[in-house]
DNA sequence: GTACCTGCAAATGTTTTGCAGTACG
DNA sequence: CGTACTGCAAAACATTTGCAGGTAC
């Protein structure tokens, strides 16, 4: 028997817009312009950012819809706003199709590095219960530093 | 042969004035009262808290004296600042006395609880270590819906 | 005595909000 | 067509900074 492949999960932008659909929210063409650019990228971003990205597309996107729209997918659990100890929350956009990996920090370069571990998941998950509650959402960040810069002097995480 | 206690370790307070002092910074009266109004408590607070709290004590201390202090004892790694997804970030005076601990967020009533998890720890230097890095700092948060309160419909984490 | 510190107030930076006009459904 | 949404600008906060005067050491 033929293997059937698992269909496809809509990309996490089609999710976005059906989810803000499916809660009576319009669709309209700016709050698609802020999805799209949102999504857009595997990088994480600030508010201000998004507003500048999105401009690029539409130069009249006001930055009280980019904040208005950012809220509604951190609510819905499509984005998730990460503090990275840096000045102004950054947003991560990976969390709709990964919602548990966790964030490495280099402290050397700041470079955020996301990494994924079964074992910390079912050991958070046990720590959980065990103190009587259901885990929902779990946010693990890490600051550490860089092996490879301390042995050789460059940082491989550094952007090119 | 009589068991020789471990000496007490010094309270987190004074810790840090002598982590000021040995960075030449000067004791004033001040930087005393916003120290021992951070580490007089263990629950969170806000940066404004701090301020009220210090100022019951001495009614002048300025709002910039406390960010300016509470940015040292950050840095020095005495306090920790905590994103617990509240408006504005939380600081967390117990991280001097348990670096290691994480956050439960109960979702239903906001309280915070602290835990320790002995596995976690280790499994979060393994995974660290795999991917080339030395864990220096780990912020471990989970969010979670509390058990009891659905089943009892009373939530016991809530404050009397 | 002299740096370093403080309090004040103004500057900065970010996010929210009120409102009149616009457009999705 | 009505109601939700948008852009704008002002408001609301949170945090930082410049500076004149004060104080620890």
């Amino acid at each position: 028997m033929k293997p059937v492949p698992a269909p496809p999960k809509p990309p996490a932008q089609d999710r976005a817009l059906e989810s803000m659909r499916s809660q009576g929210l319009r669709l309209t063409s700016q709050r698609r312009v802020v999805v799209e650019m949102a999504f857009g990228t595997k990088e994480h971003f600030t508010a201000e950012a998004l507003l500048a990205r999105s401009r690029r597309r539409d130069a009249k996107v006001s930055r009280a819809t980019v904040y208005r729209t950012l809220a509604f997918l951190v609510k819905a659990g499509l984005i998730r706003q990460i503090g990275l100890g840096q000045q102004s929350p950054q947003y991560d956009p990976n969390f709709a199709d990964a919602p548990r990996h966790g964030h490495f920090v280099c402290v050397d370069c700041q470079k955020v590095v996301e990494f994924y571990d079964a074992c910390l998941e079912v050991r958070e998950s046990i720590v959980t219960k065990d103190h009587g509650f259901s885990p929902k959402r779990i946010s693990l960040q890490i600051e550490a530093t860089c092996d490879t810069l301390r042995e050789k002097g460059a940082c491989p995480h550094r952007n090119p």
